[in-house]
DNA sequence: AATTCATTTCTATATTTCTAGAAATGTATG
DNA sequence: CATACATTTCTAGAAATATAGAAATGAATT
């Protein structure tokens, strides 16, 4: 993970939009935990309907939440499933992990 | 400290030359510890220049560089003080200390 | 006070990112 | 299989951001 990586990961959060839905799906990530041992993707979890409700305000879901969750992806900040008709969003618990190493105190010697 | 302010942060630390100049200045403010206590400015620490020879390989500082370095400004990621003909850079501790409080582990049930 | 040095500001241009609407995709249901 | 539903892709335009060069600023030196 080189400092492009890295970039592109803080740019996808560099967006309100977009830092809004991370910081819903982190606050709701604890109920998926009830996959098999190993297992990387989420098994329940918010709709991009949902997502968008609770972020946008709106029913709608519009091509520009559509392209966050695009960036999102991208920078490996969420996963995401097809259940159905839904698609199901969840934090991508890895990248959060490297976030946290990251930032963490004395990682720098600051 | 709300979405928008975050979002700004992230945006600041979301382009690669200005990921490179908050690692370096993270990388060397060890030696900054040197003021009074309560003291936020730096009183050493590298000049533009010293940035500009390490993060671009370049002598000639750019105006690019100097908006890279107004926008890390900005955020409050980083601070600058004049000494003499030249500026120096700090990272801004207190914000690095409130990123490594949003990604703590288990600060939102991750 | 004129000159030099380090850096910033200004202005224009190139590039990227965001938003919106329409059409397309994949899945479920009647 | 036709239709509805949830979501994405495509396309175009608007807005924001990045880059470059020239001129301006502030501090030190002659």
């Amino acid at each position: 993970m080189d400092h492009k990586d890295n970039a592109v990961i803080f740019k996808a959060l560099g967006d309100p939009t977009r830092l809004r839905i991370f910081e819903f799906l982190r606050s709701c990530c604890c109920p998926v935990a009830v996959g098999e041992v190993g297992e990387v993707r989420p098994v329940i979890g918010p709709t991009v309907g949902d997502i968008c409700c609770t972020v946008t305000g709106s029913e709608k879901i519009t091509s520009s939440l559509s392209f966050h969750l695009k960036e999102l992806r991208n920078a490996e900040l969420i996963t995401m499933e097809r259940r159905g008709k839904n698609m199901i969003c969840a934090i991508n618990r890895e990248t959060l992990a490297r976030l946290t190493d990251y930032f963490k105190d004395g990682d720098s010697c600051c």
